[in-house]
DNA sequence: GATCTCTCTGCAAACCTTTGCAGTGAAGTA
DNA sequence: TACTTCACTGCAAAGGTTTGCAGAGAGATC
């Protein structure tokens, strides 16, 4: 019943090769010929069947995208953006949730291998080692995890946690506290290490709290912590956590931004969604996806696999680029940050930040909820 | 250098259909062979190429998920799940976004048909007979749309609009608008019917509003048409527009529940999170998901395409099954519903719904934020 | 001891496509 | 006219796997 080269070929009266290559090789068949040919094939409805393809070429035209919980509202925008680029480039995208198991990603890059022509690691579990060593299994990009070697794609989350502690330090705050992300998570250890290099220089103390599930339920669970440490000011790993924490500290009975002011990272839809608004540091998350595509396929055509032709050139030494993408990343102020104890004469609201880049957001809104400020 | 079948064989010394009849039929191989094949195996780290064995078996053991907008809350539990069921069945899972654009959608179908055993379509944009046309191609399994002759995939959202608009005339609602969704929408059409009859049968009168597009924005821009229309209560297409509505009246002024009771569809886990958090039918995407797969999985080993074996079987006649499952929707009474103008003397909050299936949801927490009730 | 049965294994064709090589005929050149 | 060049097309092998068929032994039956 499907349609293959063949009945093309009988219909237009020509050879398989000739089909075959008015499809792969155009240049090489007559106009004439090629018309013909063209027309039948569409005539039948004529699909040309990647599988077999893939088996003679070596490239299957697919990819995979190996995410660690798809539910956790980070990810989506990524995966939209991947696709869409993908599927530009006429490569077709395999998803897979690994719901932040190391084990199951091992597994799944070890299944998808010989079916994509690269796997797209985002935020990794597994530890360096093994990412290096599937590496010579299939070629891979690692979003948001720096890997000596590897092309990775990351956020300036660095740049992101001064450009938070800074806005907060303006604002007068001087006690800090950062929830920490889950263990082994790159991006965590960076935002701790970048913020508590800026809380020194800005003169304020960071107290790290965690490591915590990147959860909403996460965020909600240290809320008791953050009451106790004293903190005017939290930066959290996530909008997640950051909105978990908002519930809390709504639950304990402490108004933000009035006694205690918050900071996300991600910005995540969710978060001009909540009361208050939240501040946070937005991340690329479509460009990323974006960008990971285009360097797993660029260096696909650079150091092409298997295949008839690359046989002889490939050898043994495994050449790959290692190009490294580091994303910038923005401060967005809304209303969950706002005056601390040592806050100078400054309009609150207005209080200038550090030179990082920030912007304020949605400028035409209610800014502050008449709720929220007059709450219990 | 990737390790085939003819590695394996030389290597355990064995012909490479021994080795194929190990992971294929084990049965047929002698247990000690057996174990020799499968030590030799591991240690190369042999797996079948599907690929190459989809062209002979006809079965590629991947199926395609074609999805209106992956960026939508509403769809990542579902592809999460619907991807966890897959692969615990082995199959692999090709994700596309077609923007809600139908002329995708049928281009995704016929690119995906050669790779697939079978297609998910969730809440396509598609005609209908362009539908049924397309399952012809490649089994196809839908979400979210009612379809004669097809498997499909249900939630009762009717039951839904009649629990929430008996939970509103409980409270006290006569009139009540209805938010519709985008045009050519099943699950809208459906909430329109049910909504009406139930109107009807508590002696509410239902204004419709829209179509809207199904988003934020969407809810949004008729904050202004909800308030001039007069009435107390309103049920969203969606919770996105429920959410976007829900910003919207405040913007104007108009406080929720106290002077307009709002209801959602969906309950996305944004829900949990507004304030106040929304009162929505609750549909059971998960659930959808790993039922929709099996249904495609089932529908795919009762009658297998193409492979050397089928061909005398199959024959002309395309039969399949068309089985259709309607799955409950459940009303989560959070706290954007409220007595409203006729309420009897019962205790705000506690006032019974019609008889539909319903909960109260986070019994826990606290019910209504401070916030809220005192806002200006 | 001959025959049959049964279990296991090997052989080779088939799935659909790509691609190096060789062949054909026409046009161009001497 | 004879020869080369060139554009186009056909042939057949290859890619990794499955599977119907047949063959080889071993054990059982008479």
């Amino acid at each position: 019943m499907p349609v293959t080269i063949r009945d093309v070929a009988r219909a237009s009266g020509v050879h398989i090769s000739t089909v075959s290559r008015t499809f792969s090789a155009p240049h090489l068949v007559n106009p004439e010929t090629r018309v013909r040919v063209l027309a039948c094939a569409e005539d039948l409805g004529y699909r040309p069947n990647r599988a077999a393809r893939a088996l003679i070429t070596g490239r299957t035209h697919n990819i995979g995208l190996i995410i660690a919980d798809i539910a956790n509202p980070f990810f989506p925008p990524l995966i939209k953006a991947a696709e869409s680029q993908a599927r530009h480039r006429d490569y077709h995208v395999f998803v897979a949730d690994t719901n932040e198991d190391a084990a199951a990603e091992e597994e799944l890059v070890h299944a998808l291998a010989k079916q994509v022509d690269g796997v797209l690691l985002c935020s990794p579990r597994m530890s360096n080692s093994l990412i290096e060593q599937l590496s010579r299994e299939v070629p891979l990009v690692v979003v948001n995890r720096q890997l000596a070697g590897l092309p990775c794609v990351l956020m300036d989350v660095g740049q992101g946690a001064r450009s938070a502690i800074e806005h907060l330090a303006g604002l007068g705050h001087r006690e800090i506290a950062l929830l920490g992300g889950p263990r082994g998570s790159w991006t965590s250890r960076e935002l701790r290490r970048a913020a508590g290099v800026a809380a020194r220089a800005a003169g304020a103390e960071l107290t790290v709290l965690g490591p915590n599930p990147p959860t909403e339920t996460g965020g909600l669970a240290q809320a008791e912590q953050v009451r106790r440490a004293g903190v005017t000011a939290v930066l959290a790993y996530n909008d997640l956590m950051a909105i978990g924490l908002l519930e809390g500290l709504d639950a304990l009975g402490v108004r933000v931004p009035q006694e205690v002011s918050v900071v996300g990272v991600d910005d995540i839809s969710l978060s001009r969604l909540t009361r208050p608004k939240l501040t946070t540091v937005a991340t690329p998350t479509a460009a990323a996806g974006r960008t990971a595509v285009d360097m797993l396929l660029q260096q696909d055509t650079d150091f092409p696999r298997t295949g008839r032709g690359g046989g002889a050139g490939a050898a043994v030494g495994v050449r790959r680029t290692t190009a490294q993408v580091m994303l910038q990343t923005e401060l967005v102020i809304r209303d969950s940050t706002g005056p601390g104890p040592y806050a100078g004469p400054e309009r609150p609201g207005a209080t200038a930040a550090g030179p990082g880049p920030h912007r304020r957001a949605d400028p035409g809104g209610p800014r502050v909820a008449a709720g929220d400020v007059v709450a219990s």
